[in-house]
DNA sequence: GTGAAAGCGCTAACAT
DNA sequence: ATGTTAGCGCTTTCAC
């Protein structure tokens, strides 16, 4: 059972180990009757080719490097199973390094920099050290970390953040077009007065989702009103603040519905409207973004966007495996955006 | 930057092979002078060993193989987390497959077992393909999954489920003493009309729990009312089913507080508290298990027991290496029982 | 179509 | 203390 090699199987097949090689890789045609005694023989004996000689030999591990600034990080998981499943068809394996930066890098999400030379470090190693193919970077917030990470002579693609690099390929989410939909929906739904809770104003994804939002009210010949605009921070606390806030106005300009930018600052805004005795979505809709778990268990249950993770992970492996090979509809292209979709649950109402 | 090896560095040095080997892994002494010389063409290369080639030698690769019923799986990412965190300072490398079963296992537990030679070819190819040099086996949930893993010859450690196998080791959390303090937590706030939403009733966490929940009971003199008793199936709609069952008593034998086997059916029970214009806490006060993300979302915020993931991760890693080195306190141990704590936040009233 | 043998980059036994 | 070299298990060139 143990250790059986190559060697054991030419033996008991009573051919060369380089007709079992042929046999196994296809690399080469070998006479039927040697072809299936070979192929008796190993699976008798259950044997696995030996991964490691055979890397050393070809130079090639068959192995993609996942680098993930946390797995505990929100769109970790949903990536890194996406990544799973075109791996396992693709005769690929994950070698994991998880950085574990959740708690330094918590919303001080531009401070990835400082943290530069550990992830080199990490990327250095999975390259040149365990000489994995290629690298999936994982972040745990969408945006730009160009010049975090070094050129090494493989492929690199990050999913869930981007980078202007030219060594580096991106998997990112819409946010454009699904921040307009999500406006829409309030819109359709009678909605004039409409409050936003933005992210970290200077972040991208809250500047991208804003213009989704203003193309929405544009489309709709209505006009946001900027008093009616609060800058987040993406925290569940900040959401609660900008909406105490909000709802300081007279009960006549009070907004009818709030669009928070994630949900988290969404359920926070739902937090500061049921101290004021409010009720979602009956006195004000409340919108977020991310269909975080937590986003089905709130009450009354989120309406939101959802991000498909399994996707960018799915999408990133595919590219990173097709730059490998040099064939395939990705081999080319830098960057890949995945489509977002609208999740309607309870928590908007209709005041047509 | 590419491809430099052992040899450019002795070379570079003036030494052999062997000696810049000799200093790399400290092997054997080295005279200073050299020995600088060697770290200092290192340093300057950022020579990186070939892992797969000193594996290949000496059939050690430094990699914990983790298989994962699913990454999705509530406990996976804590667990990875942890052991992740060990590997780190231990030179050791995460090899992860993750098997995708959360659609097919869900609420299904017992279901593995139809699962058992897709866990095993993806075992086998871990141990005999890519050599990786223990297993850890992460399950998505706690229970005994005896005659699942077949027995190979490295050392096999379950994260999150248990096993009788003799081959294999296992870390799991404590799951009595917490349900009893828990429960104790209850009594001391003056509740003794306590219902109790169980698990899948044959299962082992729904057992032990409700052992720690009668002792407690007894301990303060108490005797758990059976009528109070539902059996729950683990999922959030049947802890709002059970909750509805209770509610039906008339209001003086109304229980003044339920605890839930986990978190998901403690928010369906407050779904159902909700629904009949009922408060939590001020009416009946609801606990739950898991310290699942959501239960610091809903409202109240659920007291619950939390689990700890990571620790578990990291002592099933760190028993894996222990194992493998035959040195440490875990290197001969079988069962590891990681404790569990109380987590008190708003859904529990004092009526004494 | 098939086999012999070199060699991937390292470690470690052996020699000195 | 250090160098020489065999060999880990495979693939692949080269020869037949």
């Amino acid at each position: 059972m143990s250790t059986i090699t190559i060697k054991d199987i030419a033996r008991e097949a009573g051919v060369s180990t380089a007709t079992v090689s042929y046999v196994i890789n296809g690399s080469r045609s070998v006479m039927p009757e040697k072809r299936q005694r070979v192929l008796d023989v190993i699976s008798k004996t259950n044997y696995q080719p030996n991964r490691v000689a055979k890397s050393l030999r070809t130079k090639k591990t068959n192995i993609i490097g996942v680098l993930a600034e946390d797995i505990l990080g929100f769109p970790s998981g949903g990536i890194i199973n996406g990544i799973s499943e075109y791996v396992e068809k693709s005769d690929y394996n994950i070698l994991l390094n998880d950085l574990r930066m959740l708690d330094s890098l918590f919303n001080k999400y531009d401070q990835v920099i400082h943290q530069k030379e550990k992830i080199n470090n990490a990327l250095s190693f999975l390259v040149f050290g365990a000489k994995v193919d290629a690298v999936i970077y994982i972040g745990m917030f969408n945006r730009d970390i160009t010049g975090i990470i070094s050129n090494i002579n493989k492929p690199v693609v990050i999913a869930y953040s981007t980078s202007d690099d030219e060594h580096i390929c991106s998997v990112n989410y819409e946010n454009e077009d699904c921040a307009a939909e999500l406006t829409k929906h309030l819109i359709e739904n009678g909605h004039k007065q409409i409050a936003i809770i933005t992210g970290l104003a200077h972040t991208s994804p809250s500047q991208t989702r804003l213009k989704g939002i203003n193309r929405a009210f544009k489309d709709a010949g209505l006009i946001l009103d900027g008093s009616l605009v609060r800058n987040g921070d993406w925290e569940r606390t900040s959401g609660y603040d900008c909406m105490k806030d909000l709802l300081k106005a007279e009960k006549s300009t009070l907004p009818t519905a709030v669009l928070a930018m994630n949900d988290l600052m969404a359920v926070g805004a739902m937090d500061a409207i049921r101290e004021a005795n409010l009720k979602v979505p009956d006195d004000i809709s409340v919108v977020g973004f991310d269909n975080r778990e937590v986003s089905n268990f709130v009450f009354p249950k989120l309406t939101t966007v959802e991000i498909d993770m399994k996707a960018i992970g799915y999408n990133a492996a595919q590219m990173a495996t097709q730059k490998l090979s040099g064939e395939g509809e990705y081999a080319d292209k830098r960057n890949l955006i995945i489509p977002s979709r609208l999740v309607v649950r309870d928590t908007v109402k209709s005041i047509i």
